[in-house]
DNA sequence: AACTATTTATAAGA
DNA sequence: TTCTTATAAATAGTT
């Protein structure tokens, strides 16, 4: 769409490339924003220029903060199912509209299945993490009633022990190992964090949605080291 | 672009936003896709269907998640910058290429700073609220020599005094607030955490650029509640 | 899913 | 950068 048609490639120039930045970014952030209000969905579109400058849009059904929670929450299984789709839909669309851009070129460049399976979802990840801290913070801070107060103050006993005992240890020998409790005492399964994390809110709602730790991490561990893709997941559309 | 020109609105019909959606996403993606190629940039699109089905598309340069990390970690005041000069260079694209939008109320519905303000990047408060858990615990678990471990072993006691004092108020007066450590206590400032958690190695790789907790939370409660954007933060195009 | 009349985006030039 | 304009590309309504 101009004097001449472009070819798709990476603009080698860099003056070029900029131009070719700042007009293409305007009318896609344009025809996002179009997209957005015309079929009033959640929209989120991310750029870095070439000179690493951030621009983003969304549509004004979510914050980018809740479309990007909506997509991270997503399992990598799930994604991948999503990608091949989204790409299978890329491909259809420049057989059909393109007509100088190599489409296995084009396609070869794309992330498959293997690839996202790799690359974790940090923010899962840190959330598994949280929740973990949280519940060994518990099992020193918190109880509700008399008895769970007993168990909290056995509990820090046994930990002054250990520490006695590492404490003779590294007086003995040279210890340079940093000494962390037993794994084998026991961990508090209720009762309120008492963070003054100060945006607790925030943090709760999606606690709320989270749960139970074990089974997250049990879903860590499938997306990580788990089974392969069903064929049928390559193959079915909606 | 079509037989008559569409107003940007809200479609009504079903099954016309669903038909919409399914051209322009196409559309969209192709012009995303063509704008990372030929500038070679970092770009993530994100979309849910209006059946909340999700697509997206990145960049070949750099996976989703490390577009969303670059994406998040920048502040809200750096983010309510570029959310001015997007809405800016926005409005001017809207002046030049469109012709029947009313640009006010296309952008009314914008986010602009203040609400950016507001909502928070909720993986930057967990972050931080990990970083704080991990520190709280240290205070715990985490000695590396003799003098660490006498004042663990000292702040220990301290602790268990302090659960006997609140167990005996729990006994007397039907106390239904759960009771947490003294915020007085002392917290350990090295160390090194006792996490077994699966991903850490991912974690430590953000531990490593976060460092320091107070300034991370002055950085947080800057953004949360601190100094209005400069005027010239409006005025500055890079 | 296709078609095609139109509108819209944009490449090059000023 | 910004504007102009010839041309390529996207798409709204139709079939």
């Amino acid at each position: 769409m101009g004097r001449v048609k472009l070819a798709i490639k990476k603009i080698e120039t860099p003056v070029g490339k900029q131009v070719t930045y700042s007009k293409r970014k305007a009318g896609l952030e344009k025809k996002a924003k179009e997209l957005a209000t015309l079929c009033d969905i959640d929209l989120l579109l991310i750029l870095f220029s070439p000179a690493g400058k951030l621009s983003w849009i969304n549509g004004s059904k979510s914050p980018p903060e809740e479309v990007l929670m909506r997509f991270a929450s997503l399992s990598p299984q799930e994604r991948a199912k999503r990608k091949i789709e989204a790409l299978e839909q890329l491909k259809r669309t420049f057989k059909k509209l393109d007509h100088d851009v190599n489409v296995e070129e084009f396609t070869r460049q794309n992330v498959t299945a293997q690839n996202i399976e790799e690359s974790h979802l940090y923010l899962q990840n840190i959330q598994i993490e949280c929740l973990q801290l949280q519940q060994k913070l518990r099992a020193y801070e918190s109880f509700q009633n008399i008895e769970e107060a007993d168990k909290l103050e056995e509990f820090l006993q046994r930990r002054i022990q250990e520490v006695r005992v590492h404490k003779e240890l590294l007086g003995s020998r040279q210890c340079i190992v940093p000494c962390g409790p037993s794994a084998s005492q026991q961990v508090y399964s209720d009762g309120v964090t008492n963070s003054n994390f100060p945006a607790q809110g925030a943090w709760e709602s999606h606690h709320d949605r989270l749960q139970d730790i074990s089974e997250l991490q049990a879903k860590y561990y499938c997306q990580r080291y788990g089974e392969e893709l069903p064929e049928a997941w390559f193959n079915d559309n909606t």
